[in-house]
DNA sequence: TCTGGGGTCCTAGGACCC
DNA sequence: TCTGGGGTCCTAGGACCC
């Protein structure tokens, strides 16, 4: 059994849920299996395209970003259904807690997959045993399929589990790179889509073994440095490792909505940021964060996306706050043309505890700060008598340098 | 009926400081 | 009157993924 875990290497493991939404669907409601079946949003709102479907949907075309009026036509019978993201979130739950007891050393990645390094599981078998057992755990426990890719790496294992699907167990290791993996045309890498194929298909790169052996400095002056990033992995090397914190450090929270209508009204824009900052401020006090910069996002008619974001002085968290400095950008870069979407995204977060604890620092260094100041008010009562600003020209001639030094002055000025 | 909503990472230019 | 180069921060946008 040892013979399974390499020496100096590690074993990692990409689970991926087949056709997620589909399936917990089928799982909640087992009539609907067997059955062409996609979950997509409401198309009166302009939402109307396809997020998952079935596999038996996949047969006659359907696919994921396809207007539900096009897969209609191509699958008469498909049935549409709009998500029900409460039940997506606790299926995901339940599938992390079965890869939670095989090792702790768990990334979750996105509500249907996830990484685990087992390279210490000895003695719960087998790499390919231990996958069997979580796959068939999460098929009994909650009837739902899964693919799994076994191999050194997470770039490995991501493409691994991508080869079986449904319900497919793929080993992928460094010898079987050269039939395995490097058939496979350049589209079908992760990391590279539609823009860097076509750039790399007129360098001549056609598959992913052509990624392996072009020369690097031709890659780099087309793709920059991630153009020796992606012909590492097409070699087999990716050292990151799976991280299990790597899912709590939030770095930015939005929200968005295409309109039903495209408009100019600016009360009802108001009324829409209005909304999607109460959603913002209620997901950042679920994660307990407060935010520092605020972005807005205006997608126009013709699809024309412009993003605005502004860094405060503090930081806010309120629905209020997070209103407050969207619509200022919104009056102040709207181009008055008809706007088709709008999103507010929180970004440069802090935890709420991290940040008091700042604050007190703060707080603690403007008192000594003061303390300074009072003793070098003293002096200067000294040299100059009762009113020893009135013989400053100005701050910098009591060396003055920072605005709170300044404000202080002020304040003390005006007693 | 053209093309949702949630993210991350990277790049590039300008401002500003030394 | 002319005027280098490095570092950092801020902002906008692009590419990619699920």
């Amino acid at each position: 059994m040892l013979k399974w875990y390499p020496k100096n290497g590690r074993v990692i493991f990409h689970v991926d849920m087949n056709s997620f939404y589909a399936s917990v669907e089928m799982a909640f409601n087992p009539s609907l299996k067997g059955k062409p079946l996609a979950i997509a949003g409401n198309p009166e709102e302009r939402r109307g395209i396809v997020v998952t479907s079935s596999y038996e949907a996949r047969k006659y075309g359907v696919k994921t970003t396809m207007p539900v009026g096009e897969a209609k036509r191509l699958c008469k019978d498909l049935i549409v259904m709009s998500p029900t993201f409460e039940r997506y979130r606790a299926a995901s739950k339940e599938m992390f807690k079965i890869l939670a007891d095989v090792t702790d050393i768990v990334q979750p990645v996105s509500i249907d997959e996830g990484y685990m390094d087992i390279t210490a599981c000895h003695e719960q078998g087998s790499p390919p045993e231990i996958a069997e057992r979580i796959q068939s755990r999460i098929k009994e426990e909650l009837d739902l399929p899964c693919s799994i890719g076994i191999a050194p790496n997470k770039f490995l294992a991501k493409m691994a589990s991508d080869m079986k699907k449904p319900m497919g167990i793929t080993i992928l290791r460094k010898r079987d790179l050269q039939h395995k993996l490097w058939p496979l045309p350049i589209e079908e890498m992760y990391g590279v889509g539609e823009k860097t194929a076509f750039k790399l298909r007129k360098l001549r790169v056609e598959t992913i073994g052509d990624l392996a052996g072009h020369p690097v400095l031709d890659l780099k002056r087309v793709l920059g440095i991630n153009g020796e990033r992606l012909q590492n992995r097409a070699n087999g090397i990716d050292e990151k490792p799976v991280d299990p914190e790597a899912v709590h450090e939030f770095k930015s929270i939005g929200t968005s909505t295409t309109l039903p209508h495209d408009t100019t009204d600016e009360a009802e824009v108001r009324q829409v940021l209005r909304k999607l900052a109460a959603k913002v401020e209620a997901r950042m006090k679920n994660k307990d964060v407060l935010a520092q910069n605020v972005q807005l996002m205006i997608r126009y008619h013709d699809r024309k996306t412009v993003t605005r974001s502004r860094q405060l002085s503090d930081f806010i968290g309120t629905a209020d706050d997070l209103f407050q400095a969207a619509f200022q950008q919104f009056d102040e870069h709207w181009n008055q043309q008809p706007i088709r979407l709008l999103g507010i995204t929180a970004q440069d977060l802090a935890e709420k505890n991290e940040l008091t604890q700042q604050l007190d620092l703060f707080n603690y260094q403007q008192y000594a700060e003061k303390e300074k100041l009072y003793h070098m008010i003293d002096t200067l009562t000294e040299k100059y008598g009762q009113n020893p600003f009135q013989k400053l020209k100005n701050p910098s001639d009591a060396k003055i340098t920072t605005s709170f030094q300044k404000d202080f002055l002020d304040d003390y000025k005006n007693k």
